[in-house]
DNA sequence: GCAAAAGTGTTAATGTTACACCCATGT
DNA sequence: ACATGGGTGTAACATTAACACTTTTGC
């Protein structure tokens, strides 16, 4: 699009546009939210997504990582941002038509942040206890979460929720945090191990108190994951297929 | 997001708020487009895709349904709608800050469409014969083509690729020309008739001059295909030749 | 009968799962 | 030695790919 007459110019819709940040990570084994206080404006006090208006002549990414630099004291470089979809209704600020475009934020597991200029707390939440939050923040959430569910499989996501440099027991902790599920040790290290440029060795160990020391890690350069990790089908494993007949 | 103090509030960014769609559908076993020249506005007489302004009070999905309507007289009850991302770079409209929000279609072949208000042409294009197009659409149109080659895998997205009721054969045919490969009839036949919920046999057939009757299917309620249909790895290996002759 | 497309059966190769078992370390 | 987690081997099982073969129609 973008088509406009001089007519169409005249009357086109304009919007205010803000970017939202589901930042997750994994604390004590469990898949955790950043979220706010809201120190004004509407829904004050209710807790919601980091995120804010985007300037003038500043792009959404750079929005994204503005924002949480000012929430957070995270830097965009340390993680993985992507977007993942724009929020429109015309009900979902009471202020106004805003657009919101929604950006996916994986960190390593890091110190409680600190309250910033337009959040009056800001604190980490597993997902599963997140309560009503402010605007459709609940929705935006849900669709943050699955979308990091999914590309957990495909994509090496998982290895941004770990500080550099890590183990694969702790990368497996990623997996089954953020999936809700317990893998085999031994064949998740087999798996992960055969996909090429997930992982790169650095050639130190990490000893600790019990066990023997594991080799550590840095996140390769693969975009993709091939093959993939498989997930655990939920509903356990299908059984016969039925050859669809015909009458 | 969202959040504001009073000053916030003053100084928060507003931008044009538009749709864009590529709305995708298989013509003579290629995976095509829909474009239209642009009648009046910057790059005119450029091809672009279709897509307009969102009007006030009007959602973002009902804006798509709109512009779809009004540039090729489809119906958004027949077909397949999604959004896939937002693009709102500050440069990519010379008329000012736009955020446009991108949308797929999948609809079954089509006569060829009519030229609309904003548009002086509308054609089909294979996606593999477009040429430069205005603003930063060849990016875009790359991204839905990109997301309705993966979803072909998972989803049942490939159904509404074809008018109902549609044969197994023509179901095929689809994931060829999205994928461009080839598959094995026999293997597909299986594999599909083996997800539940993908297909609704009618009970009918469709005589045709050359061949077996086939029997005749409607979309079914799925909403993710268990287990997926494979799709061929690309750096693979089989390239399949079916030549109809038995040996 | 013949060509063409639908549909079934079968097998080899491959991938996944589960677990036995060994290794290296701190206490 | 023992507990703990890292790492390898392997057999059972499930899935996939490739193709032989049969069925059903129009001409």
């Amino acid at each position: 699009m973008t088509a406009g007459t001089a007519a169409g110019l005249a009357r086109r819709t304009r919007a205010g546009l803000a970017v939202d940040l589901v930042v997750l990570t994994v604390r004590d084994g469990a898949l955790t939210v950043l979220l706010v206080d809201r120190g004004g404006g509407p829904f004050r006090h209710r807790w919601a997504l980091p995120g804010g208006f985007v300037h003038h002549d500043e792009e959404l990414e750079d929005a994204a990582a503005r924002e949480l630099r000012e929430e957070t004291g995270l830097h965009a470089t340390d993680l993985h941002l992507e977007q993942v979809r724009t929020y429109a209704s015309c009900g979902r600020d009471p202020r106004g038509r805003v657009a919101s475009v929604a950006y996916l934020a994986i960190a390593p597991d890091l110190p409680p942040p600190t309250a910033g200029s337009d959040a009056s707390d800001a604190r980490w939440v597993a997902v599963d206890r997140v309560g009503r939050l402010a605007f459709d923040h609940n929705t935006i959430l849900a669709d943050g979460v699955e979308r990091s569910r999914s590309k957990l499989e495909y994509s090496p996501l998982a290895a941004s929720f770990c500080p550099e440099p890590f183990t694969i027991g702790e990368l497996r902790g990623i997996y089954e945090a953020v999936w809700g599920v317990r893998l085999d040790r031994r064949s998740f290290h087999r798996t992960v191990c055969g996909v090429d440029g997930f992982l790169v060795p650095t050639g130190e160990r990490r000893t600790s108190p019990t066990g023997r020391p594991a080799p550590l890690y840095r996140r390769g350069r693969a975009g993709a994951l091939r093959p993939a990790i498989p997930r655990p089908s939920p509903g356990g494993h299908r059984d016969l297929r039925e050859t669809g007949r015909q009458q």
